[in-house]
RNA sequence: CGGGAGGUAGUUCAGCCCGGUAGAAUACGUGGUUUGGGACCACGGGGUCGCAGGUUCGAAUCCUGUCCUCCCGACCA
């Protein structure tokens, strides 16, 4: 993003609903916080969520889908997590409405009253743990390794398009095994999955860590999780891994026979990641003139546009398209030849480009003379003119080439934006003015972190797992400190 | 739930202070001319002015109530 939007942070949720609102990609609907999601926005989805599915089956893992209503008295069987989400559950009270005696209309039937109200999930761990209970039994039936793909609702009171809905879209991973340490460690490789599509996928760099106890999941006894860093300076949370112990196998009563025929409760984990990607794809990469998406998760890949002038010159050039387009959809790139009639070339360059789509190909009857095209790059905004020979191969290499120049400068800029701060002084001038992750030494304890949340709106993002052991006094307390952790404000 | 702004055409908004036939731009439809960075001309379709009361000969405009949306905060993926 340019300068001018970095500036203008004050009006960044403004900037980023009319690219997002105008671009055709989500509109609010008539739902307080909700989300419609159109259908190019959707295809980007799409694609991150068959590449992420791709990757959870090749670490073994397998989709299930489990019901959209829980009971209510679900939610309260463990306490940490009935304390974390009971402020932002929707209730469902009735089930039927009837015609108003009073006029028109319909109100609800005071008959139809649900004897045990049911909520609507906010996360699904109490009815997937109620329904492993009949599913595990031996150690042979470990571990379970279940993903679903899922809409939740959290009636959050404040809402942010894509990045904080009410309703959202997501993958929420279960899995229960026989020992902590295999549980750990599938907390520790899911995240590694997410930091790898976050980086490989997105051209996201992202700081793999751990949260402080404050910044917990609601039930969990670790949170692992991959942090972005935002071209206006906020960090946002784009991944979580939670390491759950045996906390929901207890309350859900969960045990299974181990090899010596004693009862054990299992051992858990979640993960999960949501629409928020859209948010952050959006916000770590694109500038003044819409999206920029990298090529690897981009809906369309590569846009022909063809400039004509009268009807001959039009079918000339044509079959010359096409000829561009076959040779590359044979090398498996998504790409489409915009010949429609009804807007002009200057019109198509303008909305393809807020599309974000990574390559355009312009061809006239000028390069048809001189055998060539010009191919035009979305990230550097570059025009080159390019001969006809080998022109698919060309564009193909260009797309590698625009994935990693996109992972290249988002990381050179986070990487510029981890700041050390020693002092407090500098600690609340890098947030105020430079903005970024801020590594400083913290004493360790939850009545520091609120301070500083207090004073500043800075939380501590993560704690990195390839973190250095360093001496140092927190920057706060001036107490004792092994490590530096990384601050942010964030989204 | 506190503080602010707002609800008028598909969209963005003007009109409201000072009451008197519902406006612009853009989008849309038809016809034509155009096409190397968001074309132009002509004609045309489209709104019970968020909702409910009140004042008035007359309300988008004034008054009361109410619902909703957006922004800032508390809360959070």
């Amino acid at each position: 993003m340019s300068k001018e939007i970095t500036s203008r942070n004050e009006d960044y949720a403004q900037w980023y609903n009319d690219l997002v609102l105008k671009g055709g990609l989500a509109d609010y609907s008539a739902v307080r916080g909700c989300m419609v999601i159109k259908p190019y926005g959707f295809a980007l989805w799409e694609k991150m969520r068959d590449a992420l599915d791709k990757m959870f089956k090749d670490t073994g893992h397998v989709n299930a889908y489990f019901p959209l209503f829980i009971p209510k008295s679900f939610l309260s069987r463990e306490a940490a997590h009935v304390e974390g989400f009971a402020k932002e559950c929707a209730v469902v009270t009735h089930y039927r409405l009837k015609n108003d005696p009073a006029g028109g209309g319909v109100v609800v039937d005071p008959e139809a009253k649900l004897e045990e109200e049911l909520i609507v999930r906010p996360t699904s761990e109490t009815i997937i743990w109620h329904t492993y209970k009949d599913w595990v039994q031996s150690y042979r039936d470990l571990p379970l390794l279940i993903n679903q793909w899922a809409n939740v609702v959290r009636w959050e009171m404040r809402t942010r398009l894509f990045l904080r809905t009410a309703e959202f879209l997501w993958q929420e991973g279960h899995t229960a095994h026989a020992t902590s340490d295999e549980a750990v460690e599938e907390t520790r490789r899911m995240l590694e999955v997410y930091a790898s599509f976050a980086e490989d996928f997105m051209a996201l760099p992202v700081i793999r860590g751990v949260k402080t106890a404050s910044e917990r999941f609601a039930g969990a006894e670790d949170t692992y999780c991959i942090e972005a860093l935002m071209q206006d300076g906020k960090a946002l949370q784009a991944g979580t891994s939670h390491f759950l112990g045996q906390n929901f196998a207890k309350a859900f009563d969960v045990k299974f026979l181990n090899k010596e025929n004693q009862q054990e409760y299992v051992w858990a984990t979640s993960w999960g990641v949501s629409t928020r990607l859209i948010g952050a794809l959006v916000m770590a990469h694109s500038d003044d003139q819409g999206l920029v998406l990298p090529p690897k998760i981009a809906p369309l890949q590569v846009v022909i546009v063809p400039i004509y002038k009268g009807e001959e010159s039009r079918q000339l050039i044509d079959s010359k398209a096409k000829e561009i387009h076959d040779q590359l959809k044979n090398l498996g790139v998504s790409v489409k030849y915009d010949n429609s009639d009804n807007s002009r070339p200057g019109w198509k360059f303008a909305e393809y480009e807020m599309k974000g789509v990574p390559v355009r190909v312009a061809i006239g009857a000028r390069d048809l003379e001189n055998n060539v095209v010009e191919v035009a790059r979305r990230d550097t905004k570059e025009k080159k003119t390019v001969g006809l020979d080998g022109i698919a191969q060309y564009i193909d290499g260009l797309l590698t080439d625009i994935q990693h120049n996109l992972f290249k400068k988002a990381k050179e800029y986070r990487d510029q934006h981890i700041t050390p701060a020693d002092s407090w002084e500098e600690f609340e001038k890098l947030l105020d003015e430079k903005g970024g992750f801020i590594a400083a030494h913290w004493d360790g304890t939850a009545e520091t972190e609120a301070v500083i949340k207090e004073k500043t709106k800075a939380t501590i993002r993560c704690i990195p797992l390839d973190n250095k052991k360093e001496n140092g006094q927190c920057i706060l307390t001036g107490k004792p400190s092994v490590q530096r952790v990384l601050f942010a404000r964030a989204y």
